[in-house]
RNA sequence: GUGGCCAUGGUGAAGCGGUUAACACUUACGACUGUGACUCGUACAUACGAGGGUUCGAUCCCCUCUGGCCACCCCA
């Protein structure tokens, strides 16, 4: 048996990519227009950082992280979220210290030690943004468009934007508290999941997909009604930003992040069409993890997309990149004529092919076709003696007399 | 980590105890010795995910492993 990738691991084919690089150029095109710039940082990082940033007690970093003891003795972790890294970086560099808005983004490998599923691998690779040092619900309604913007750009309307609060560390404890007391009361109602969700993630609960959970909780106290009026005000204005742009979306209040540094406004770009993989983006505000990785209190504000789960939505759209021209040749010298001419061509930019083996002339417009050439042109011995050929066109099967030369070319294939 | 379904060539798949392992697509070549797409012809699985077992005999039955899909958990 020969060897076959890690289980969770994924190549991507040659057509497959064409649809990746489809997805990476609009991310960068449209965050690069709303002034982020790229951060690059290792797919690895210390244990420790996982830990305190997304929190011990999630289940990312109890039982999904690829962690282990390097030669030196350190305890690693192959990233499994892109925003703990970016963020130790920021401070490591002090990048506030010149500007304490920054405004970035990241794209690659993220890994999770969970079980295979469509749009779940255990590498998957994330495109994410963040901006730092704005507290105004500005940057939070600013960060949504573009994110709405960018599915726009890639032409797909139908990931719909929720959005939550979860409040700060003023509120939330209190209203934590609140439903624990309230769940506790319909503890038999509830199902084993959420009678353990009680202690670990009793906001959990409020999402449960079983019925009988589902109508336990309908009367349960939601957090929007248990804001502080700092984050209350806050919410409210992200809503106002969102309604002046025009921006849809809807307010789920039992949307719950699985990251402890989530503060304040929450959201997730959902789809129906992934089954139960619905999240293709999500993120929120994280007012207190810059200080919380020994970093000056900035706040902060991202999201991060699944690449695999907008390249599912996208289909099987194909993004090849098609020749403008396929040279044909019928022997060895004009082999040698058109090669030197497809190099010209190739410098000016234009897409050209040849035959590389001396195939039959059948064999190579087979070829052409099955390329998707917009031209094709037949270069024998009389076309090379006159340097005159005749160019087709592959959609109609149109034809035209065209000189053999580079500058003549280009111009009528361009 | 739990549960269910599944695994035949490059692809989609028939076959379900003894078959030349069907058919279609793809690919290659040809019909057309200088013109693709349509059509037609020819070729293309010592082989049925891997390893064991049952049997005179296993792609077909049983076990284990590996992988996939779906749901749960959780999440992008």
């Amino acid at each position: 048996m020969a060897i076959t990738a890690i289980k969770g691991f994924n190549d991507i084919l040659p057509v497959e990519s064409g649809r990746w690089q489809h997805i990476e150029q609009a991310a960068r095109r449209v965050f690069e227009l709303n002034g982020f710039s790229e951060i690059r940082v290792p797919i690895m990082e210390k244990t420790e950082l996982f830990c305190r940033s997304i929190g011990d007690a999630t289940d990312i970093v109890e039982k999904e992280m690829y962690s282990f003891i390097d030669k030196g003795g350190n305890a690693v972790t192959l990233r499994p979220e892109g925003t703990a890294g970016v963020m130790r970086a920021f401070i490591e560099h002090k990048l506030y210290a010149q500007d304490p808005v920054a405004k970035i983004y990241y794209l690659g490998p993220m890994f999770r030690y969970e079980r295979p599923q469509k749009g779940r691998y255990r590498q998957f690779h994330q495109i994410g943004a963040e901006i730092t040092g704005v507290h105004d619900p500005l940057a939070d309604a600013q960060v949504l468009n573009m994110l709405v913007q960018f599915f726009r750009e890639i032409g797909l309307d139908e990931p719909q934007l929720q959005v939550n609060s979860l409040g700060c560390p003023e509120c939330r404890p209190a209203y934590r508290s609140d439903l624990i007391g309230f769940l506790e009361q319909r503890v038999d109602a509830l199902c084993e999941d959420c009678r353990r969700r009680l202690s670990t993630n009793p906001l959990r609960a409020l999402d449960c997909k079983v019925p009988g959970c589902i109508a336990a909780t309908a009367g349960a106290p939601s957090m929007l009604d248990n804001l502080c009026g700092a984050c209350d005000g806050h919410f409210t204005s992200v809503k106002r930003y969102l309604d002046l742009t025009g921006t849809p979306y809807s307010i789920n209040p039992r949307m719950v992040r699985g990251l402890d540094y989530y503060t304040r406004t929450t959201f997730e770009m959902v789809t129906s069409l992934l089954g139960s993989q619905s999240a293709v983006a999500a993120g929120g505000r994280y007012d207190g993890l810059i200080s919380q990785l020994g970093g000056p209190s900035i706040p902060g504000i991202g999201f991060a997309m699944g690449v695999e789960r907008v390249a599912l939505l996208l289909g099987e759209k194909d993004f090849c990149r098609q020749p403008d021209l396929f040279m044909a040749t019928l022997g060895a010298g004009e082999r040698e004529f058109a090669f030197r001419l497809m190099n010209e061509l190739l410098q000016k930019g234009l897409r050209v092919e040849m035959d590389y083996e001396g195939k039959s002339l059948k064999s190579q417009l087979r070829r052409a076709d099955k390329l998707g050439a917009r031209y094709s042109v037949v270069i024998g011995e009389s076309e090379v003696a006159s340097g005159r050929a005749i160019l087709k066109r592959m959609a109609d099967g149109v034809q035209m007399e065209t000189a053999l030369a580079a500058d003549g070319l280009c111009t009528l294939l361009c």
